[in-house]
DNA sequence: CGAGATGTTGAGCTGACTCAACGGGAGTGG
DNA sequence: CCACTCCCGTTGAGTCAGCTCAACATCTCG
């Protein structure tokens, strides 16, 4: 069973078994957490993380105790291979419930990066894909009303979930609290709390033990003005 | 005289004169522009641009007339030497007020940043620093109110022009309608009219014929609980 | 000299916030 | 096994930052 990144830039491009072997190969330094820091601000990490279970998040806290959730990372999801040319990271990283996690030397990523252009390509992709979202995500904030603006994250994460197959039907893990939620998006954990459940009251979704399914993924689009474009699924198709 | 992007590298690392050399001629191919797209929703550009002079910003338009502007590019501002990855622009790039840009096929960029390790680095450092503050962009809209938000802002453009040496006492050009200025932030222009006003009445800016000035910066600052660690202006110092 | 773009002001409205209370579930310790 | 506590979700009621709508003043430029 091959790891959940091959997964994902399975869906950019074809990996040649080598390259596959390759990605897997490099995740024989795995351990878990729960909910604490993998990176901290002021850090310079000199390694890179693969989240293989369970999310993480990028986040950063502001002096009055407001916190920003800036990105969620998922099973598949790199934090980022660049980060080295900075002296100090800016933000932090922190596990969001029980996640597993591959722990990579920077330089095995240089060196896989530079054997494999294929595998190079792919991560360069990743990468940029992660900056899309984080544009999408000032969009959705300065923009868009709570209603819509939570309708429209939860069609990115059933998006990014589907890409690395992990969901079934339209159910998938959500293991994120009302608050943080709100952190992400920008509102009180109160009026997450209402938000939601007009989400609910109107059939769109439902949660459950730390699940959300989505009953209607085309209703649920059409509630957050959702155009997936930014996503970039479709590399493989135009390619 | 050299161009802008050198000033902002060598606030980087320190380039020989055959880099900083090799940088200038890539600019033999300049154009102005007023107001008008350079990079359009759904294009795959095939060259780079380059701000020399004036004002562009990246942005995406809402189906319901909204807009959302994602970042200012000001002279040195390189719109991103990777995006050829994807095969089609996510958002827009459009100059602000008359620009002057250079437009640099993508070829020479690689060509340029394999010969010159040294450019290479410096144009990543450069890249990472425009995802840092597209992050901190989220925060600002998403956590603070619209009086500290703005503040902000004007400290980030502050410290930005400084950088590429485009201040003169406490001025600086300002090329930006204060609706341009809401589709920042996110917030009305007629607020920004509001808020704008209580930031002068403060004596803490001034603006006048597309120019602003900061009075005290560092009281800019306070009113903006401004941390410009985001910047990474120091890597020089650190490294 | 007219027209569109930009900036300014006033008045009323509302989406999201604050504060405060309560319920249920999970873990912990006695 | 119960009692306690903490975390999380839920609900109600009052408040306010920022919005909407609407008018008017300036300015630029053809």
């Amino acid at each position: 069973m091959s790891n959940t990144l091959t997964t994902k830039l399975t869906s950019f491009s074809d990996l040649s078994a080598e390259e596959a072997a390759a990605l897997d190969a490099v995740c024989n330094d795995t351990f878990t957490v729960k909910g604490r820091d993998l990176i901290r601000v002021g850090d310079r990490p000199e390694q890179v993380f693969l989240v293989l279970n369970g999310w993480a998040c990028r986040y950063k806290d502001l002096p009055d105790g407001k916190r920003q959730i800036l990105a969620y990372l998922i099973p598949g999801d790199l934090c980022d291979p660049h980060i080295f040319i900075f002296e100090q990271m800016d933000h932090s990283i922190r596990a969001i419930g029980e996640a597993r996690v591959a722990a990579i030397p920077k330089q095995v990523i240089l060196d896989l990066t530079e054997r494999y252009p294929a595998l190079a390509r792919g991560l360069w992709w990743s990468a940029l894909v992660d900056e899309a979202v984080s544009r999408e995500w000032l969009v959705n904030v300065a923009q868009r009303d709570s209603y819509t603006r939570m309708a429209h994250l939860f069609c990115e994460i059933w998006l990014r979930m589907c890409q690395v197959k992990l969901t079934t039907g339209g159910t998938f893990d959500l293991p994120l609290t009302q608050e943080q939620l709100g952190d992400t998006l920008g509102i009180t954990p109160v009026h997450v709390n209402r938000v939601l459940q007009r989400l609910r009251a109107e059939g769109l979704v439902t949660t459950r033990d730390r699940r959300m399914t989505i009953h209607d993924v085309d209703a649920l689009k059409a509630a957050a003005e959702f155009d997936p474009r930014y996503l970039h699924l479709d590399a493989r198709a135009a390619a």
